[in-house]
DNA sequence: CGTTGAGTTCATCGAGCGTTGAATTTCAGG
DNA sequence: CCTGAAATTCAACGCTCGATGAACTCAACG
């Protein structure tokens, strides 16, 4: 078993040059707007190249976009310490990860999911069985108002990604983490744990 | 002058049913999604008849957004009372405004203004120079933190409108008006004359 | 050295796109 | 009826795209 001979994975930093360079085509130019051939060529390398290795576009899609999110990882950060500062430190831990190279795997979900119905059906399905329902687990919310505060913070979390980081509207844009976590973080706790009536 | 003989524009239904057919199609699949051979399609007209009246695609788009907001008509209804209530009477208006057929034309801005340069600069364009600005003028708001303010606004106006009209993510997609008004409102009365620190 | 298989390139296919210009139909005015 | 302009259609051009499959390069191994 595993008689493997013939030439060893010699430049696998390849792989990752197309990677990176989809991330940035797909975030930049939305999934229609990025080509194949534009992805290989920022990457310097061969359309088939792509192909052999990641099969079909969409299969490219989804490793560039499922790769750099692991809820089981980001969660516990939010939800610690009880739901009276959960606000907060959702905002906090929103902005350190859309801030980073992740961020650019999010604006390109984000691009894409208002493009194709398949796209969009991969965000909602992310967002409700990944995000918010360990969420609502987590924190024991009443499993009767439970969905309507999540959706809520959905739409006050996607209006914030959308204006700071695609749409790119100032001063918001470029506002420090402080000042964005001051203005936003009371509505995601009224959100969470406030009165909506 | 204008000595005009010949056939009069005896079917101006046909325009028509190309503009209808074009919005559905933008608000459906995005501008690129949407194939000017599948709204010819669509309008039960060959895709030439569609560069004979409205030109190039882009032109097309330009026309299906562009009409059916005048914002002389509907911001006084938000602005007149004060700024104590303002909240409510933005949060109802756009829900009325969303509702409408004018909504399908407000899904193909945001749907296409995440897929193009030039349509998000659309988009920014016309929410800073033709809404926000006036908003404030109106309001007469502290013109040193009423460009954050536009900005918070925006993005909870943005975020509702992508969750309950794009995404369609329940309970938010279905809940009656009067409920997202009550969950909502207070947010953005906090997001004109709230503290933000 | 010769085989092997992964890395890489090349040429090409078929499809769909926006757009164009000429042809054809339809119909109001003279 | 006849003319001419608008409404509408037809056929085609040039382009880009995703995908395929055959060819070539080359390091590792027996």
């Amino acid at each position: 078993m595993a008689r493997r001979t013939g030439r060893r994975p010699g430049n696998p930093d390849t792989r990752e040059a197309i990677l990176t360079a989809a991330r940035n085509a797909f975030a930049d130019r939305g999934y229609d707007g990025a080509s194949i051939r534009s992805i290989a060529t920022g990457a310097g390398v061969d359309p088939a190249l792509v192909h052999h290795y990641f099969g079909t576009k969409e299969q490219l899609f989804m490793d560039v976009v499922g790769a750099p999110i692991d809820p089981r990882e980001v969660l516990p950060r939010v939800v610690a310490g009880g739901k009276e500062e959960v606000g907060e430190r959702l905002v906090r831990t929103m902005l350190s990860i859309w801030d980073s190279p992740a961020g650019a795997a999010g604006v390109a979900l984000m691009r894409s999911a208002l493009s194709h119905d398949w796209t969009a059906r991969l965000m909602r399905e992310f967002l409700t069985t990944q995000i918010l329902r360990r969420v609502m687990k987590q924190l024991d919310m009443n499993p009767r108002e439970a969905p309507l505060r999540a959706s809520l913070v959905a739409s006050q979390v996607a209006g914030l990604a959308m204006v700071r980081y695609v749409l790119k509207i100032e001063p918001l844009a470029s506002a420090p983490p402080d000042v964005v976590v001051a203005a936003v973080a009371p509505t995601i706790q009224r959100y969470v744990t406030g009165d909506l009536s």
